[in-house]
Order: structure tokens, then C-alpha cells, then sequence
RNA sequence: GCCGAAGUGGCGGAAUUGGUAGACGCGCUGGACUCAAAAUCCAGUCUGGCUUACACCAGGUGCCGGUUCGAGUCCGGCCUUCGGUACCA
């Protein structure tokens, strides 16, 4: 029997629609289950493969979920300012908020098609001045508290279109868009105090179930490194010194240069005069490379000396002082102690420059007068350095600290490598920055009683050198707030990650006008039970979002720490081994599938494809495995109509009192029962799919059955179904004789554990670990029983006759395996 | 370079704590139904050897070695693929 998908999915849809099945009485929580998605991207295109992928499988986990009795919310929305329609604009003049609130209406409908159980009353987006109004209130809190501050910095800066670009958009040095290659300017920049919460960022890693790997990749990124900061006085200098960070406080001895960015400040007041000519040189030289290429590790290590030198505070020693780009100002102090004989760049750069390399930490089993031919990195023991001689490296560390600290010549220290957050986009699509910068009062925040400050329909936002908003009149010129002089709005946007940092806690009441978001909703239903979303958001949207956490936290608008509780990333989809996209023109559209085998059916195949984590490469070839299985299971149900009316099936059976085939099929339904629940709690689909095909194979002798056990065997079965295939289980849940929705009144079978249980097992007989035969015994059985049976066995005489058995290991309902000499 | 994930039939993949490798599905082969085809249903399908056949034997989870009565699973050393990252002192 054909399963006539179309007018069962819209029959559902509509019934879905129509009683508002899954609106969420967000004022019970008891129960409660907030399940979400990485909001979506309205772009022109359609739906691909990949929101499919991240949205099917986690609305079905989201449905068992309900079926079990959770009071579950699952909302949409759209993260809509951004880019791509900017990008869009300046192609086609099609304004941005034209062309993406049409992209939200093709997109909704979209949505609405997959029959997801979305509370379509919680729907949001971001660039509506109701959402960006709280970005710029939650903005005015940190301005407040000295967590949102401007200051000057580089940025990637493409000389063809005069415009700043986000690091995202440089690709190998160059240009996204034109392919320029892009340099580095000095900019105004607003940024977020995210460093203030460095250390708590990295200890509620230990509060949130995530992927080990996104965890490890954020630990990284944040890149917590601890050792001490230690001061060089600098030669014939009184005022100025140098001061460097060091993981390695066991090496000072071996300290034999000291090498400075190029562009600190301290190059101009300790530079030689004789060295710098030099020395403007080799700062010019650096200037003009990219980033990208100055960090290159594959490219050789320059520098040049400044004439200075630095003396060394542990024995007092005088090393020169050299400048080397290799040597960072954006991290530390921007100035290294260099220790050739135990670091592998200080090694090569040493090398180049005929500096001298000192040994310090002697590698066990070698030689104090061996030669270095590389550095030595690891553990050993301290030589050539005062009173710490003998020392083991690893112990010397606290000790120098400790003597440093004692006489005053450093102190231990904390660094890391996460920066503040950049924020600021010269951009139009985005939320204005409430900042007026006023030439008396400097920058002033927009009062709260102004917000909104309204992004201005009227822009020109064509490219050129500067924000568009600095070219619109109208919005630019202001009067300062306070004192009434002619000021300018700050013409900036803020990065669209703002948006995305805390619409998990808006979409809780959307349409609240007094507050970003419901305190009291917010207390109760965050964290987020699950979120789920794809691994490229590992570092940044996910360690922003729990950064405003913490700071909404130390606020007082919410209760707990962190935003997400558990966390599961959706593998990719690639299309002959390629990421799809319209460029490579391997885009796959799902709504080919759709209208050819219907959603349940597009839905269950992503699952069944493999694991949910690790996606995999797009083939339809085994969609129709998956459709017999859809056909199969209608034409079942149809075979049993309304036999739960007539046949009302009791909780549970005396499986002693059954026919072989009711006991068969009994067991069966229990056992699936229980795999199928572990499966799709731990989003493993492809199994839980696979186990339902399974019972399906089984239920072959249905119709040899009582009629009750039918109705039993076939309730359950629907009721695994609506998870996975949502409108085809609501179909066959009313197929069978049921008068509501499954989804209004959910429903959550208990397992019969006695059916679980199998009467006999086969047991594996091994003579010396080789399978030699199977046979069934009794369930749990003891050695003493199966011995008999088990020497008995033809095949395995045959390998044990006239030889001498050394032992024998029995574990139950399992093995048997006899060792023979 | 460093960090991470993964390598199992013709293919997608199972094997949840070391205990019968290949569940489930695709494809393929044979059969049933049909005038025929499609669809559907039934059977078979890791490789090699031997056999009329049933059976039996050997090998087999990227490669080499180890631990163990027993390894896809644990340990050591490699190879390949895919992701992330780029001199962080």
C-alpha cells in the first residue's frame, strides 16, 4: 500500500496548528525541558540539508521527551542582522530589511513543513528594534560597570573596499570578498571586559555536560598558562625596565638576550642612537606584513639588536636586548626573556644570530659538556644556575618564584592568551552602538529611557571607507546629552554574536517590553536542558554566550551560572566529501525529498545514515530502505483498525499464560521498548531506527496473535513511531482505535521487565579462544550445568580428544572457552 | 608543527563494561507473483580453500608489535583521511 505522506503530513500540521499542540505553559515547571537549536540564518536559500540534519533528529528527541512527560519548550527564531544581507544589498540595492523579513516569511513556512514542535508563539528576531534594544540596554550595563570600553587597535583593513573586515572573513591573508590582500590599521575600537571572566570561564567547564573535545578546544582558546613575571633592569637606564612573563622561571640562568615587539613602546627610550637607524628599519619592515604571515611559523626569525642591554636579575648578568617580531605585543608583556638552550625559537634565533646558548637544565643521562643540537623543553636538572644547582626543573619553578618574590625582582603570574571582545562592525546591518561621543564630555552613553537607538531605514550603505551610518546626517549628528554640544553618535554596529549571546533567555516572552527578558521565567527555565548546534560554534558564540551568562548572573537578571547545561553538536553533511555549497554547486535540496517520500521519511533517513555526531557523506542510494519501512508499517496498522477500541489491551501479560508467537512478539515489543529509550536518549538514531525495523521483521506473526496482545504489541509500537515520524505515528496511533492526538495527551509505556528476559542463551564454546560451536542453555546457568553439555558437543571433542585441558573460564550467558595443551 | 576526531563487507553502518565481528539498511544474486515490466514478497550474500551437497577448515576490523584463556575494543610504535589552530614566551 502506497503511504499517501502529503495528506497525512498536512492533516497533522493543520491539527498541530489549529489546537496549538505545542505551546508551552512556560508558568509550570515542574518537569520543565527547554530544548534548543542554534537559531537560523535567514539567507535567501532555502532550508539545506544541514538545518534538516541539526533540527529533524533534535525534534524527535524533543517529542520522546514530551511523550515521557516533560513539560517541553522548544522555540525558533532568527538571528537576522548580519553580513551576507549586507553583502546582498550592496550587490542589488534590495535594502537588508526588505530582503531578510521576506527571507523570514519563505523560511517560516519552510519550518512550518517539517512538522517540528515548535511554539510558533515564542518566535523572535534579532533585528527587530523590541530584540536590539536590549543588546544596547545590556551594552549600557557593561559601559556602566567598566566592562564595555573603547581603545585603539588593529584590525584586518582590505584597501580595495575600504572597509574593516571580521577575522572570519580573511581568508589565507586576503580579501573574502576581492581577494586584496588585507593589511592591519589602528582603529577605535569597542570592546567586552571577557578576560574579567577568564578564570570562571574555564572552571564551569567542570559544570556543564559538553563534548570533552569543544571543552578542550575552549580551555585552549582561553589558553591559561601560569609562571611569573620578572623584571630586567635595563644598563646605564634608571627610569625604564623591562619586564617579561615566563612559564619557565627554572631557566632565568640561562637567560642570554631579551628580545622586544617591534612596535612596544620601550624600543624608542632604550634604542641606541647608533642602532636606530637600524631599528626603524626593521620596524618599517614588519609594518608591511600581513598578520598572517608575520606568525607564520615556517618563516624565518628576524630581528635586529637595539645597542641596549638588560641585566639579568638572578645573577646580575648583562644580555643584549634585541627587537624580533617573533616576539608579540598583543600577548604578555610583549617582551621576552630569551633561553636558547631550552626553547625551541629562542634556539633557532640564537643560532641565526650567533647568540650565545646556555645550558642550564641538564637532560637525565647526558652530559653537561654534550652539545645542544636542539633545545631541551622537558624535565631535568638545574645546572649553571647559583644556589637551585641540582634542583629538578619542575620543583625549581616554585623556588625561583619564590626567591623572586622574596627580593622583589618579579612575582608569580597568571596569563592568557583570550582577548577582550571586539565588537564593533562598521557595518549597517546591526545593532547601533548608544554611545555619543561628545568633544567636552567624551563618550556618553544614550540614556535608557532613549532606547532604541533606531537603526535609520535611510542609508547609504554602499562601501567606503567608513560605517554607512557616518553618512547619514540625520542619525550622526546629535547634541551631547549632557551638555547640550554638537556630538556624533558612535557610527559603529556591534558584532552580531551580541544577538546570539542571550536569545535563548528572550525567547522565554519575546514580546516583553519593560526588561530584556523575564526574570522570573528565566530563573526557573535556564539553563538550557539541551542545546544542540553545529561544532563550528565551539569557541566563539558558545564562550560569549556564557560570558553574558555569568555577567546577566553577577546582575542579578538570572540564577545560575551557565546558559547551557548539556550540549550535543550535529555532525556535517557533505556532498561528495565536500562541505556543500552553492559555489562548489553541490548543494543537495532537501525539498526534492520532501515532496518525492514526504518529511517522516526525509526526517528518519538523516537519522538512520549514521551516528548523529559525526554526519557523513550525502547519498540517497539507502533512502528506500527507510520508505518500505514507512509502507510496511501504514499497511500494519491498517491491518488492525480500531483494534485497541475493540481489543482494549491490560498494562501488562503473564508471559507464562502466551502462544510461542505472542510470546515472541510480547518480548519482542518489550525489548525494543527498552533499546529504543536508550537509543534516542542518548541522540543515537540510526540505532534506535534500526531496532524498530527489527520489531517490525518480527511482527510478521501478528495476525496469529490474540487480539489484545495485537492492540498491546501495536500501541507500543506507535508510540515509538511518533518520536521519529511524527505525523505517520499520530497516523497509526489513531489507525489502531485512539481518539486524541498522542501528542496532547503523551504517553510513556512501562517496560514488562519479565519480557526482557530470555527462557535460554546460546553460549559460545571456545577451545583455546576459537569459536568452535554455540549452544543454548538455560538463562543463567552455572558452570557445573553447562559443563556436562558443553563436553558433550561433537566439534568440540574434536579439538579437545587426547589433549591435556590447562584451564577452563565460564562467564556467564557468554562463554565458555577451555585452554588445551 | 601542535591539538582533536576517525579508519570494520561492494556501500551507509552495528557490536553500550575485553567475551559468538558484520545487527539494521542499501546494493547484488536466485526464486515467487505477472503475458511482461515495475512494485511487493521469500531466500542467499565477509574472503579464501575443499565439497555434488550438508558440512568442515583457514584467514579477516588501516599497518607492525605487545598484554590476555580471549582484543574491533586495552597498551606501545607507525600510516592515511578529515576538522581546528598558528612563534602565546
Amino acid at each position: 500500500m502506497r503511504y499517501p505522506f502529503s495528506e497525512i503530513e498536512s492533516k497533522w500540521q493543520k491539527f498541530w496548528e489549529d489546537n496549538k499542540t505545542y505551546r508551552t505553559d512556560l508558568t509550570k515547571s515542574d518537569k520543565k525541558l527547554y530544548t534548543l537549536v542554534m537559531f537560523i540564518y535567514p539567507s535567501g536559500a532555502k532550508l539545506h540539508i544541514g538545518h534538516w540534519y541539526n533540527y529533524g533528529p533534535t525534534d524527535s528527541w524533543a517529542r520522546f521527551k514530551k511523550l515521557q512527560g516533560y513539560n517541553v519548550f522548544e522555540p525558533i527564531g532568527y538571528d537576522a542582522f548580519g553580513l551576507p544581507a549586507e553583502g546582498y544589498a550592496i550587490k542589488t540595492g534590495i535594502h537588508p530589511q526588505d530582503s531578510t523579513l521576506k527571507n523570514i516569511e519563505d523560511i517560516r513556512e519552510q519550518l512550518k513543513k517539517m512538522g517540528c514542535m515548535y511554539d510558533w508563539d515564542s518566535e523572535l528576531m534579532t533585528c527587530a528594534p523590541e530584540y536590539y534594544k536590549w543588546n544596547q540596554w545590556i551594552f549600557l550595563q557593561m559601559f556602566k560597570r567598566g566592562l564595555a570600553y573603547r581603545k585603539n587597535a588593529p584590525v584586518n583593513w582590505c584597501p580595495k573596499d575600504q572597509t574593516v573586515l571580521a577575522n572570519e572573513q580573511v581568508v589565507d591573508g586576503c580579501c573574502e570578498r576581492c581577494g586584496t590582500q588585507v593589511i592591519q590599521r589602528n582603529l577605535y575600537q569597542w570592546f567586552f571586559k571577557i578576560t574579567d571572566y577568564a578564570e570562571e570561564l574555564l572552571e564551569g567547564h567542570n559544570k556543564i555536560d559538553w563534548p570533552e573535545e569543544t571543552i578542550l578546544k575552549q580551555k585552549n582558546w582561553i589558553g591559561k598558562s601560569e609562571g611569573a613575571e620578572v623584571t630586567f633592569k635595563i644598563a646605564d637606564n634608571n627610569n625604564d625596565e623591562i619586564k617579561v612573563f615566563t612559564t619557565r622561571p627554572d631557566t632565568l640562568f640561562g637567560v642570554t638576550y631579551v628580545v622586544i615587539a617591534p612596535e612596544h613602546p620601550l624600543v624608542d627610550k632604550i634604542t641606541k642612537p647608533e642602532f636606530k637607524a637600524g631599528v626603524d628599519a626593521y620596524r618599517e619592515s614588519t609594518k608591511l606584513l600581513t598578520e598572517i604571515e608575520r606568525t607564520s611559523t615556517v618563516k624565518e626569525k628576524t630581528g635586529v639588536p637595539t645597542g641596549a642591554f638588560a641585566i639579568n636579575p638572578m645573577n646580575n648578568e648583562k644580555v643584549p636586548v634585541w627587537i624580533a617580531d617573533y616576539a608579540l605585543i598583543t600577548y604578555g608583556t610583549g617582551c621576552v626573556m630569551a633561553v636558547p638552550a631550552h626553547d625551541e625559537r629562542d634556539f633557532e634565533f640564537a643560532s641565526k644570530f650567533n647568540l650565545p646558548i646556555r645550558k642550564v637544565i641538564l637532560q637525565d643521562d647526558t652530559n653537561e659538556n654534550d652539545e645542544l643540537k636542539v633545545a631541551f623543553t622537558e624535565v631535568g636538572t638545574m645546572i649553571n644556575s647559583g644556589k637551585f644547582n641540582g634542583v629538578r626543573s619542575d620543583v625549581g619553578i616554585g623556588q625561583v618564584i619564590n626567591y623572586l618574590e622574596e627580593n622583589n625582582l618579579g612575582k608569580r603570574k597568571i596569563n592568557y592568551r583570550l582577548r577582550d571582545w571586539l565588537i564593533s562592525r562598521q557595518r549597517y546591518w546591526g545593532t547601533p552602538i548608544p554611545i555619543i561621543h561628545c568633544p567636552k564630555c567624551g563618550e556618553v552613553p544614550v540614556d535608557e529611557s532613549e532606547l532604541p537607538v533606531l537603526l535609520p531605514y535611510d542609508v547609504d550603505f554602499k562601501l567606503g571607507g567608513e560605517s554607512p551610518l557616518a553618512r547619514n546626517e540625520k542619525y550622526i549628528n546629535v547634541k551631547c546629552p549632557k551638555c547640550g554640544t554638537d556630538a556624533k553618535r558612535d557610527p559603529d554596529t556591534m558584532d552580531t554574536f551580541v544577538d546570539s549571546s542571550w536569545y535563548y533567555l528572550r525567547f522565554l516572552d519575546p514580546k516583553i517590553s519593560d526588561a530584556p527578558f523575564d526574570k522570573n521565567l528565566a530563573d526557573k527555565w535556564t539553563p538550557v536542558d539541551m542545546y544542540v548546534g553545529g561544532k563550528e560554534h565551539s569557541v566563539m558564540h558558545l564562550l560569549y554566550a556564557r560570558f553574558f551568562h555569568k555577567f546577566l548572573r553577577d546582575i542579578g537578571l538570572v540564577n545560575s551560572d551557565e546558559p547551557f547545561a548539556k550540549l550535543v553538536h550535529q555532525g556535517v553533511i557533505t556532498k561528495d566529501g565536500a562541505k556543500m555549497s552553492k559555489s562548489r554547486g553541490n548543494v543537495v535540496n532537501p525539498n526534492d525529498f520532501i515532496t518525492r517520500v514526504g518529511t517522516d521519511v526525509f526526517r528518519m533517513y538523516l537519522m538512520f545514515m549514521g551516528p548523529y555526531d559525526q554526519g557523513g557523506d550525502w547519498s540517497d542510494k539507502g533512502i528506500s530502505g527507510v520508505e518500505r519501512f514507512v509502507m510496511r508499517t501504514y499497511e500494519l496498522f491498517n491491518e488492525f483498525k480500531n483494534v485497541i477500541k475493540d481489543y482494549p489491551p491490560k498494562d501488562k501479560y503473564d508471559i507464562i499464560s502466551l502462544s510461542d508467537n505472542e510470546k515472541k512478539v510480547y518480548r519482542k515489543v518489550n525489548q525494543t521498548l527498552k533499546k529504543f529509550n536508550e537509543e534516542i536518549e542518548h541522540f543515537r538514531f540510526n540505532t534506535a531506527i534500526a531496532s524498530l525495523m527489527e520489531l517490525i521483521n518480527e511482527l510478521k506473526v501478528l495476525e496469529s496473535c490474540n487480539k489484545e496482545i495485537q492492540s498491546y504489541v501495536l500501541l507500543r509500537f506507535a508510540s515509538m513511531l511518533a518520536p521519529v515520524a511524527p505525523h505517520l505515528g499520530e497516523e497509526c496511533w489513531q489507525i489502531i482505535g485512539n481518539e486524541k492526538s498522542i501528542f496532547e495527551n503523551p504517553i510513556a509505556f512501562a517496560i514488562d521487565k519479565e519480557a526482557l528476559v530470555e527462557d535460554t542463551v546460546n553460549i559460545a564454546v571456545q577451545v583455546n579462544g576459537k569459536l568452535r560451536a554455540t549452544i543454548p542453555v538455560t538463562i543463567n546457568s552455572e558452570q557445573d550445568s553447562v559443563k556436562p553439555l558443553v563436553f558433550a558437543d561433537d566439534k568440540v571433542k574434536k579439538f579437545t580428544d587426547g589433549k591435556t585441558i590447562v584451564k577452563e573460564i565460564f562467564v556467564k550467558n557468554k562463554i565458555y572457552n577451555i585452554v588445551v595443551k
